[in-house]
DNA sequence: TCATTATCTCAATATGTGTTGAGTTATTGA
DNA sequence: TCAATAACTCAACACATATTGAGATAATGA
C-alpha cells in the first residue's frame, strides 16, 4: 500500500457518517448492504449525503458495489481494510514486535465470512 | 473507545506529515524521539509545522511528550493505536471471524517494546 | 547574566470538505 | 409506455484545516 492510498482511506474513515459505514459493512461481511439499508440503518440519512459518502469511501478503496435490481450493495473490501492496518503498523519497534506482526498477518486472512477458531494458527 | 475519538484519530493521521510522525514514532517504540529528531527524520519539516502537527497528534491521543532538557520526546502511545484498529474491526462478521478477533487481541498487548515470539501464543 | 538551541504560539491566508436541495438516470412491474 | 422506487450528480454555501512567518518561551553552558 502507498502512502497516498493510506491517507485517502483515514481521511475517508475520519467522517461520522463514513465511519459509521464502514464499521456497519466490517460487521455486515462479504455479503454487503444495499444503499438504502445502509441508509436506513444509521438512522436516516439523506440520500444525495449518503450517495456522497459511498462513492467517497469507494474513491478510497475501502468499499466496493454492485448492482442487484434496483439496489446497489456496497461491501467492504476486507484487504484494503487489513493492508491499512498494516500500512499504520508497519515494522513496529523496528520490526521486532511479535505482537503486531502477528496480528497483522492475521488480519489480511479476513475475506469477510465468519471464521472458525479452528483456522486460526499462531505457528507458520 | 468512542467515535469522537476513533473520528479524531483518524482525521489526526491523514495528512502527510502526521502520518509519517506516527509511523517514524511505531518503528521507534515507546522510547520515542526528540522533535528535532523527528523533523530532520522527515527530511526538514519546519519547526512551526512540526509543533502544530505534533500538537494535533498529542490533541488526538496518539503521541506524549516528555522533556528531557532541551528536547521534548514525543512517542506513539500504544494502546491507542491498538484501540484504534480494534474500533474499526470491531464484531467483523457478526463477531464470527476467529482472524481479526484474535488480531486485535494481539495488538493490544503491543507496549511499544521488541517482543520474542515466544510470547506470542494463539491459544488463550 | 547572556547567547544559543529547541520548541511553541499566534494571526493571516489559501485550500479543502460537508451539507443541502433540485434535478437526473436506471430498474422494475403494471 | 408510464409511474414508482432506488440511487446518483451538480452547484452553492458554510465551515474546517494546512501553511507561513514572526515572535515568544524554556533550558543549557559559558
Amino acid at each position: 500500500m502507498k502512502e497516498v492510498q493510506a491517507i485517502n482511506a483515514f481521511a475517508a474513515i475520519s467522517q461520522e457518517t463514513r465511519l459509521r459505514i464502514i464499521r456497519l459493512l466490517v460487521v455486515t461481511g462479504a455479503n454487503g448492504l444495499a444503499a438504502g439499508e445502509i441508509g436506513s440503518s444509521l438512522g436516516g440519512v439523506p440520500s444525495s449525503r449518503l450517495s456522497f459518502h459511498l462513492s467517497q469511501l469507494e474513491h478510497a478503496g475501502l468499499v466496493e458495489k454492485r448492482r442487484e435490481g434496483r439496489s446497489i450493495i456496497y461491501s467492504a473490501i476486507f484487504p484494503a481494510l487489513s493492508d491499512l492496518v498494516a500500512f499504520l503498523m508497519h515494522d513496529c519497534c523496528q520490526g521486532h514486535c511479535a505482537y503486531c506482526d502477528k496480528a497483522i498477518e492475521l488480519f489480511s486472512k479476513c475475506e469477510g465470512r465468519p471464521t472458525s477458531t479452528e483456522n486460526v494458527n499462531l505457528k507458520k
